[in-house]
DNA sequence: CGGCATACCGAAGAAATTTTCGGTACCCGA
DNA sequence: TCGGGTACCGAAAATTTCTTCGGTATGCCG
């Protein structure tokens, strides 16, 4: 079993919040799964740079800080499907203020990274 | 000279925005500096748990991204001030919606991570 | 002079994160 | 039976980030 190494910062609310999603491919996770639940599956070809195995163990982080609720399903072959919580929900306009400073701001680094 | 070793992701807004801050101590340098320009001594003894090496080098990141500017004063012995940019202004409503978010979430995980 | 301060940098090692590879178990279709 | 799919996990390797230590240079104060 995987162990979160650093726990989150309880001193500092910013560290705390930044904690919860600065992996490389959390925010990226709840930016998917706010548009409906998914399927690990899915997941994995919506966000296909990332490796399967780091999206299971930040899947597994994200459910277990409670942004991110699990459904198994009882069947065969498994299912199980992931879905945004309302905890997570309400991490949303953080998202979407960084989406839209991106997509404000990208022309910068565009010149500034090019290539 | 060190050199950045994962550019900013210039495909998705989400994760170029994220890249600029989500280095251990950036987004603490910013809330730090929104409060005034600081002298690298006095973000040392602002956030003494970071070491002052990663700070120097974040402070560098971050001025070579735009979000700080940096003064060197002629003097000796030697000072120099880092101020907050225009662009890093701009990040400063982010900020804030995390530290709010912390501030209200914070009893949630002071249970769960608890000691 | 010795100790302390300022600011900054390089290099080595530690630590954390991510990738890669392998494995479990089951089902379905060719 | 073989190849593909589902979901999940462990361990090792690679990569990235952070810490620690040393160094440059200068000046002030006792």
């Amino acid at each position: 079993m995987y162990e979160r190494k650093i726990p989150v910062d309880l001193d500092c609310p910013l560290r705390l919040t930044m904690s919860l999603i600065d992996s490389k491919w959390k925010s990226c996770i709840l930016d998917e799964l706010r548009r409906g639940p998914m399927r690990p599956s899915e997941l994995h070809r919506a966000l296909p740079e990332a490796s399967p195995r780091v999206l299971d163990i930040q899947l597994k982080e994200l459910a277990d800080d409670g942004l991110v609720l699990k459904t198994i399903f009882p069947e065969l072959p498994p299912r199980s499907e992931y879905a945004i919580s309302p905890l997570g929900e309400s991490l949303i306009p953080i998202i979407d203020a960084m989406l839209e400073w991106g997509e404000r701001n990208k022309r910068l680094f565009e010149a500034k990274y090019k290539k």
